[in-house]
DNA sequence: AATGAATGAGAGTTCATTCAT
DNA sequence: AATGAATGAACTCTCATTCAT
């Protein structure tokens, strides 16, 4: 019978060996999933692939689900990361809200294609445990959370509920980009996508000119 | 690595005895996966819940996948076709684009819910071969193609290019009623949700009155 | 069908670990087969026998089939040098051809009573997949090479062609001798067998004085 | 747990009707054994080449061994058969040792030559279960009986036990040409081997005049 | 007599995990 | 800390055989 430990390292890795050798087998896992997918990702071909002993493997990781769950949260909060980053960028530059929004597209795009073999099998091939989409809650949550201080600073919006506005823009964005990078959406070119996705945004959260201008007249 | 057997019933469900077998397997994988999880649902045990010998069980069905792959079919097939009725229910009567997103939105809920936990299991457990994701994909396109129609007669609809926004409404509408219904946002009831996501999609295709009402004093 | 892998050990026994495992394992499938024949011969039991866990059975062999063709070999290279060396003992104490001939059936007779069970469960009871059969053709190879050069030094060998010749020889002993074991011929005694199984390969190769004598008169 | 009963037709088929079924299910293992190999045989691809219902299939033989059985016997009868109508020919028309011989090896390299596939699969892929072997050892019994009263009547037999010596010619002439027909010597064509291996049983019955030749300068 | 859907014991094999070295 | 041979529970799937119709 097999126990489900807690999926978390069993060490803290503060030394940097330690540090060498978790990363080490994180990345081994990415590059067997993104090149071989799933099935065949098992504990030995991970630990090989890392040029570390299986017993070393589980030194570090109590079992294979905490090696996913790693990976899987590295991928997350590196996009988030990013995502965020870029965000941000925009924000500093004093950009209003269409530009913030087609960064917010753009950016997941962009991390959305970086490795697209590895998301797929991530986010569609890989089996989620229950608890293990946690992170990406938290990172979608974080984005969020900087975009609802933007919104509300932004006297274009007319969001009433800025938390819950940002919320459904950084989910909508989100997922709406994750499936045309591994689908696309009949042959549409990825830069008019993004224009549309950015105008579905903002004429949601009002600052939408275009869209009254017939109304001024 | 094996070889991945075509993923088809091995015989025809003509007759009404093999069509309810098929069924009964079907049936019973749906039960298992919902009450115990992916990791449970082995091939002898989705046989014995569905009362049937192991033997039977590949009799129609050429291997493990193949249950699985019948399952999500179905259940993506009866999902799409209930949103389908319920849209062109909403056209029948002659609702305008408000009400007709209003019941997208509401119908999209109403499938999710409806087993939560067997759709959980199917679309974040499950491991999703390559290609399993096909008839989501279907699914998706029938409802986006009957929207098009609809807002192409509508000329309250400001979208240029209706193919394409009829699919982004789709995905929306699906990608976020899906997270909604299993991990929610914060604490929002699922009205309130309803109301939001619905107004974003309106604003998006310009059938929104009150957006423009305050630019015309 | 599945797929035949290559029928080779996973591993090359080449420390001395491996190699008795390896060996226990063949020695165990010996056993088995010998004792309670080949429909008995699982993979879990041969595993039992060598006091060995079915995975570091699998971990030495590639499949089932691998480890009888392993069985199959060992026999027939063991059985093929014993042979060998009483040919050569013969040879090498300048043995006359009828002397040789004698030391050839004998030791071919010795061979396959050595464990008639096994024998018998191996070249009859057992299937043979195309191309398991390459070892023994190879052993008889060597036999009937060994023989063809005592031919050719031997002026009693009235051989047109000693390599045809040979060839013929080491068959017909192998053969008869293999039939003779496993089910005999009326009641006849082993010895009488083998005095006459020399005398008719003696006569083809001429070397049959006796024979000629009346002739002579 | 798996009864083996005898291998014997449950019921005799005297009726056209059930002799006609019986052949049909014998005839379709043959053709499934030479087409796809033992490995493909199982009851239910023969009775449908058979084109009877696998319970039809059961009610003619008790167990699948028994059709091979059946098979086995068919092949090996029609075969002895044959040679000893061969046989019988060459004695009908006064036909001396040599010619004998001759018939003899070229009536064997027919049968075997006949369908070579199925006589590989019969002798060397399939399991002979202990006793499967009686009719092979029945029908060489019965092509020596009849080849010891020719020996007899022969004045050129040199052949102390005349029935010992008619056993060692048939099973040596069964065995090489059957080794032979399946593994070929090297690139030899088939009527040298013919004529060498009738020289061998020749030269072993003492009706060689050629060797003598030498003696009578 | 004939059918063929149903049976289920048991086969081969995998792979996450352990632990003696 | 590191190793990797060893483990064995549990999996998917096959196929000879039965029996209700």
């Amino acid at each position: 019978m097999k126990k489900k430990k807690a999926a978390n390292p069993r060490r803290r890795p503060i030394q940097r060996r330690s540090r060498q050798t978790v990363d080490a087998i994180v990345e081994a896992a990415a590059r067997v999933l993104a090149r071989h997918g799933y099935a065949a990702a098992t504990t030995n071909r991970i630990a090989e692939r890392a040029g570390v002993s299986i017993g070393s493997l589980y030194e570090y990781f109590p079992n294979k689900d905490s090696i996913l769950a790693a990976l899987l949260e590295r991928h997350t909060e590196q996009g988030g990361a990013e995502v965020l980053a870029a965000l941000e960028a925009e924000i500093a530059r004093g950009a209003e809200l269409p530009a913030l929004l087609r960064a917010l597209v753009l950016a997941l795009l962009r991390q959305h294609r970086r490795s697209p073999e590895l998301h797929r099998v991530l986010f569609e091939e890989m089996p989620h445990p229950p608890g293990a989409d946690a992170c990406v809650l938290r990172s979608e949550d974080a984005i969020a959370h900087r975009l609802q201080a933007a919104l509300e600073a932004d006297s274009a919006c007319r969001a009433a509920d800025p938390d819950l506005a940002a919320h459904l823009v950084v989910q909508t964005a989100e997922a709406l980009a994750h499936r045309f990078v591994l689908h696309g959406i009949h042959g549409l070119p990825e830069a008019r996508f993004a224009d549309e996705l950015a105008r579905l945004l903002l004429r949601y959260l009002g600052g939408d000119r275009s869209a009254e201008a017939p109304a001024r007249r």
